[in-house]
DNA sequence: AATATAGCGGAGGGCGCCTCCGTTTCATGT
DNA sequence: ACATGAAACGGAGGCGCCCTCCGCTATATT
């Protein structure tokens, strides 16, 4: 019943197919700079397509909300990937950074969403299984390399990740702290051991 | 810092009250039937006033919503006193009957309205100490009439109905019978005490 | 009854939603 | 290369909502 799986029936015109591009980016931009409700006409005006052009790729609002999430979502388990080229460290501390990233602007997404499908709808456990399976070697690798701490685990991690997206607060930089402060607990179990300052 | 609290000034002319409460009257029922996105305008016209005169009286959305929710409270709260008159539990039950039937439409309106206001904002408290303070005499007579079980807290006993309220279904007798149920729970503590039915 | 003024109401400007359809661009067969 | 049908584009236009402004009306006061 999913909306997204489409494996191309026929494969979109070469135009159409840099439209949706193009529509879907700059929604995401939009809903990450003025929330959720943004206009839709404003976003067609980013996008440099006439408003008819969205409708044709996102017949409604909701298609347009739940294809930036699943885009998302799909970038977030692409950067896993390719961060699987740097150090076990880096490479999870860089992909959880983006994680929280994207948690916070997902809370105002998902909460527009929920106002169209319910709460368990295939969009949200597909998303979750995707997430889970990009993340999991990554934190399996950090691990291996004792590099964090041998108890955690992954759903452990993203719930801490997703309470501090949702504290509120007026000063963004602050997250970005606090992210630091929980991943370097995320890293270390006990006092003493010697540690590399973390860059902001 | 509440925006309730204007013990008139002014006493507002006999028209400006009766529009005032045309306004009200109309809004409550709209949400109410229609959701809290309802739009200013119908209900304007639902209350047989002018757009203007609405937005005289309530001039933004939020202060509308924030008159219905304490209104919504403050009928609750007379209600409890008007029940004084009947027997113990009976007065007890159809509070809670009538507190399920708010809290119902409440989550819709409180939603939109924290979309406004913070989530411990004035409004809030204040009206939760009401509810409070007016349910606590109607539970306590119950008590000592031995009616409820005596371990019944009411803060349990009004999230336990909020809870019910909170359940997510097509069918909207169901939440009536799971409310029975519930209430059936706050009676009686034990299996086998003789009980009279209780009508549905 | 006369006057002052609080209050009324709805027209109107701005904006967002969505549809419809004439025009443009692409893909495909020759 | 070129023609041709189909896919895709884009924006005008209709509608509803938000909110303001201001000429008119109802009420209170003397």
């Amino acid at each position: 019943m999913s909306t997204t799986q489409h494996p191309p029936a026929r494969p979109l015109r070469a135009d159409a197919q840099r439209n949706r591009d193009k529509v879907l980016s700059a929604a995401r931009d939009a809903f990450t700079e003025y929330g959720a409700a943004t206009s839709l006409e404003a976003i067609a005006r980013r996008a440099g397509v006439g408003i008819g052009t969205l409708y044709r790729h996102f017949p409604t609002r909701q298609a347009l909300l739940e294809a930036v999430y699943v885009d998302e979502v799909e970038q977030l388990a692409r950067a896993a990937d390719e961060l699987a080229a740097l150090e076990p460290w880096p490479a999870l501390e860089a992909w959880l950074r983006r994680l929280g990233a994207y948690l916070v602007t997902k809370h105002a997404l998902a909460a527009e969403l929920l106002n169209y499908v319910d709460r368990d709808a295939d969009v949200f456990a597909t998303c979750r299984g995707e997430l889970f399976s990009a993340g999991a070697p990554l934190l399996e690798r950090a691990r291996a390399a004792g590099e964090v701490r041998p108890d955690a685990e992954l759903s452990d991690v993203v719930q801490m990740i997703g309470g501090i997206a949702k504290i509120q607060t007026a000063d963004p930089d602050a997250i970005v702290r606090i992210l630091g402060m929980a991943l370097d607990g995320l890293r270390f179990s006990s006092p003493g051991r010697p540690r590399s300052p973390s860059v902001n």
